[in-house]
RNA sequence: GGACGCGUAGCUCAGCUGGUUAGAGCGCUCGCUUCACACGCGAGAGGUCCACGGUUCGAGUCCGUGCGUGUCCACCA
């Protein structure tokens, strides 16, 4: 039955009604079939307080161009989906809605707010999945998982009982980052480093034998209230008598050494550093390094405490403007100096961030990383581009320990009990009933809950069972791409490494497929400050969901960013709308006509050019998905599509369908067979709409997307009719443009007197000449008259009399023209030829190449030059 | 300070391992109510491929230097 197509595509009759009958069809299931290859991949999960924005968009659409590929090779494809808890920004995220009931977190209680945290992921959680459809990604999601549900909460209790039994997990005091907004330390991947207009100030503290002044400098004062020593260089000649001496701390009167340590610049500022231990990783190490004390000066909330005696209770930055002012009273200020300097901010809420020491749990890296780096080095896994390689050694080789502990509640509590009696450390997979040290009931769980990445470093295998070794587990790990953002490699990527190396002692993944981020027309970030994000659903809902995934995969190259215009939406949405198109050609021709299987045997010209082209473009378009080269892949679709199937083989095919009989019929069965394989070509890309036209047009199959994906055939090779086509176009482009150029109407036709010695080759072509070059009849080998135009090709001249509207001085001078550029281009071909280095150097067909130019180009030149003598002078 | 990316038509960008007369989309110009599509058809204009040097028979493509631009890492208080 044919199927009536409307004029234009509407996706949004399509789309949702689709991915319903898709999902319906249990067609995104992964069925475990033992017999087939598996292909993996386990999204990136997105955050439960995400709305889809461009970097989803681009993320998933590339998933799913490899997962629908993959499927439709026959590939037992996975394509696990699932959300990430995002620790602190829900908790933040709640904690801000329960302030505007009025309610704090302290109010309800843990148990309470953590209550209130899960109905918020009821209700919202669930809301970047339902976007994700939109895209029409063919996610699995009956192995849906999240990163706090039982079987990924059982997977990191596992990996921290682990660690701490391998000694790669401790609890210590050490110096973190703090937010005092969040009230929680943050891992060194969280803080955001930005230049900030700042001031160095200068301090003199006063020796404390009273024998002068030591100048230093700082760019936070406030700190002062926490110094414990002042630092020279040791090989300083200016301050070299003065080590082992004392100096007093103004305003505070603190007595406190100077020390001699390397780390201090003799260059830099007056060679003198104060030391704050609890505020400073550097001065930390140099603490340690002097058994200096350490003075913790501030609150979790970035407020001054009690050792900021007068100053306790004042907010950090309140704080520094009291302190300056009294340094300036008590001549203790030397000179203030503007300074730019690089300050770190939560990158979640941008509040600047406090060094701090505190007594956290964190995880041992130098011997988790080295696997992870042989990983990639040993090529088990490869980025692509491979360029990110270097840029995972380079943080993996630099890596410092992780701290893993945080002051919230929504997130995997640590397992970790504090015996009250004993003060031992029990770390347990299930809650010990008393202390094993020492048997006292009177322990009490770790308060904290584990960085969210914890968590998500075990997504590939926590997905699918680990740590039982379930099916899918056995089956589908290790997962084969992982495709994702450059922006977090160090947050992500390195973290899935290495946690995979130590507990599945496998890569997990093959291949890292890394792109670049989505910016706005002008080049900037998309960013909620700057408001100049575009939601994807919009576009959807304008252009529709093939037409945002083809423009996010066309202007792809892997690694690179990419600027966002609605211009090219609407041109992929154009696109759509010519194969929809074509495809509504090809059904009203059809009608309610059952084609035969398979290809007629008797092939025409175009048809074999036509057919010659599809396989040339199927196997480049393989080859280029392999090398995730998508961008290629989708431009070669679009450039076959458009110009060769639309614009010459559907304008040729008319003159067979119109003829009607079996010239029809042939012809519709080899247009339908090169739709039909077109559209699952580009079934990934734009899976809507290539379902739709599949669907209407002849098929076997219930859908496109268990269709296979078509493959190459040699014996669909015809390079002799390629070869001819080729001159045919050449002549009817020439024919055009000669005729736009000297105005004729397109209603205009003329004869065409044909000199060539191409003869079959321009037979075979009568027609073509005739429907697409204004073309009435054709003459062969008679005398054209004088005042016809004249259009030279490298096989043929081609007369057409137009009589009055030519201007035979305006011929002459472009054919003199044209001769011309052609001269100068055999001279250059003439040139490289008679070099005798590269005849003798270059490979045989690149000389072969050349040749062959040399010989179309002059007989082009004679071509010219006998029309131009013809026309006379 | 270190690493990396980018610099090709007015704009946005392709151009894989060096080898046709350097391409596309948008924009621009001219023509077209051609029986799939004006979200269209046909024809055009428009480029010293950032600069200089090198390797090579041959460089947009490889190497070096410089300029411009962007990103990441480090963090000298």
């Amino acid at each position: 039955m044919a199927k009536e197509l409307a004029k234009q595509y509407n996706p949004a009759e399509s789309e949702d009604k689709l991915y319903k009958f898709w999902e319906d069809s249990g067609y995104f299931t992964a069925r475990r079939d033992e017999g087939k290859k598996p292909y993996t991949i386990v999204i990136p999960p997105p955050n439960i307080t995400g709305q889809l924005h461009m970097g989803h968009a681009l993320d998933n659409t590339l998933q799913d161009i490899l997962i629908r590929w993959r499927r439709m090779q026959g590939y037992d494809a996975l394509w696990l989906p699932g959300t990430d808890h995002a620790a602190i920004s829900t908790e933040v995220k709640v904690v801000e809605a329960l302030a505007k009931e009025g309610i704090g977190k302290a109010d309800l209680g843990r148990e309470k707010f953590l209550e209130r945290v899960w109905d918020w992921k009821r209700i919202y959680g669930g809301r970047i999945v339902e976007q994700l459809k939109k895209l029409g990604s063919s996610c699995d999601w009956s192995r849906e998982r999240f990163t706090l549900d039982d079987g990924c909460s059982k997977a990191v209790v596992e990996v921290f009982n682990r660690l701490y039994e391998k000694g790669l997990l401790y609890r210590g005091e050490r110096i973190i980052n703090w937010c005092p907004h969040c009230m929680t330390t943050l891992s060194d991947a969280e803080v955001e480093y930005a230049e900030h207009d700042g001031n160095f100030w200068h301090l003199r503290y006063p020796l404390a034998d009273g024998s002068g002044y030591l100048e230093l400098a700082t760019t936070r004062p406030e700190t002062m209230l926490g110094d414990t020593a002042i630092a020279v260089h040791p090989d300083d000649d200016r301050y070299a008598h003065l080590v082992g001496k004392t100096v007093i701390l103004p305003l505070v009167g603190r007595e406190i050494p100077i020390v001699a340590d390397s780390y201090v610049e003799r260059d830099f500022g007056t060679g003198v550093v104060k030391i704050t231990p609890a505020h400073d990783p550097n001065d930390f190490e140099v603490g340690r390094r002097h058994s200096l004390p350490i003075i913790n000066i501030m609150n979790d909330d970035g407020s001054m405490n009690a050792k900021a005696g007068e100053y306790a209770g004042l907010d950090r930055y309140e704080c520094r403007k009291q302190i300056i002012a009294a340094l300036d009273q008590q001549g203790f200020l030397v000179k203030v100096e503007p300074m730019k300097h690089n300050v770190g901010a939560h990158d979640r809420c941008h509040t600047v961030v406090e060094p701090m020491v505190s007594l956290q749990w964190f995880v041992k890296m130098e011997e988790l990383a080295q696997p992870a780096i042989d990983l990639v080095k040993n090529g088990d896994t490869k980025f692509v581009p491979d360029r990110f390689s270097k840029v995972y050694y380079h943080w993996l080789e630099n890596i410092r320990d992780w701290c893993v502990s945080r002051q919230i509640w929504w997130g995997h509590r640590i397992p970790a009990w504090y015996c009250a009696h004993c003060g031992e450390i029990t770390v347990s997979r299930g809650t010990p009933p008393a202390c094993p040290h020492c048997g006292s009931s009177n322990i009490k769980q770790d308060e904290d809950t584990l960085d969210t990445w914890f968590s998500s470093a075990l997504w590939p295998f926590s997905t699918l069972g680990w740590p039982d070794n379930t099916p899918d587990f056995a089956h589908y790990y290790p997962t084969s791409t992982l495709v994702t953002g450059y922006d977090i490699i160090f947050f992500w990527v390195v973290r899935m490494m290495f946690s995979a190396a130590e507990y599945t002692g496998k890569a997990p993944f093959s291949t890292v497929f890394i792109h670049g981020i989505i910016r706005d027309a002008q080049g900037r970030k998309m960013s909620k400050s700057l408001g100049n994000g575009i939601d994807p659903l919009e576009e959807i809902a304008k252009y529709g969901a093939d037409a945002l995934r083809f423009t996010l995969a066309t202007g792809n190259s892997p690694g690179n960013d990419m600027r966002y215009s609605e211009e090219k939406v609407s041109a992929s949405r154009n696109f759509a709308n010519k194969l929809w198109n074509a495809a509504r050609f090809a059904l009203m021709y059809l009608g309610d006509e059952t084609l035969p299987q398979g290809l007629p045997g008797n092939l025409t010209l175009d048809d074999k050019w036509i057919l010659s082209r599809l396989n040339a473009l199927t196997r480049e378009v393989t080859e280029n998905l392999e090398k995730f080269e998508l961008g290629l892949a989708v431009q070669k679709l679009y450039d076959f599509l458009w110009d060769e199937l639309c614009d010459w083989y559907i304008e040729l095919a008319k003159i067979r369908l119109n003829a009607g009989g079996k010239a029809k019929t042939d012809t519709l069965r080899v247009l339908c067979h090169t739709l039909n394989a077109a559209v699952r070509l580009l079934h990934p890309f734009m899976p809507f709409i290539t379902e739709e036209i599949w669907q209407a047009l002849p098929h076997i199959g219930d859908t496109i997307m268990l269709a296979p994906f078509p493959e190459y055939s040699a014996e669909l090779d015809f390079s002799a009719a390629e070869a001819e086509m080729a001159r045919l176009m050449e002549a009817i482009r020439a024919l055009r443009s000669r005729r736009a150029e000297m105005n004729v109407p397109p209603s205009k036709r003329a004869k065409l007197y044909i000199q060539t010695e191409q003869r079959e080759t321009f037979t075979r072509g009568v027609d073509f000449l005739q429907k697409l070059a204004g073309v009435s009849d054709v003459l062969w080998d008679e005398t054209p008259p004088a005042d016809a135009v004249q259009v030279v090709t490298a096989d043929a001249v081609l007369f057409i009399p137009l009589g009055d509207l030519v201007d035979l001085d305006a011929e002459r001078a472009r054919l003199g023209k044209e001769l011309e550029q052609t001269q100068k281009l055999l001279a250059g071909v003439q040139a490289k030829l008679g070099n005798a280095e590269f005849s003798s150097r270059a490979p045989a067909h690149i000389v072969q190449q050349q040749r062959d130019t040399a010989a179309a180009l002059e007989q082009k030149i004679s071509l010219l030059a006998d029309s131009l003598l013809n026309l006379g002078s």
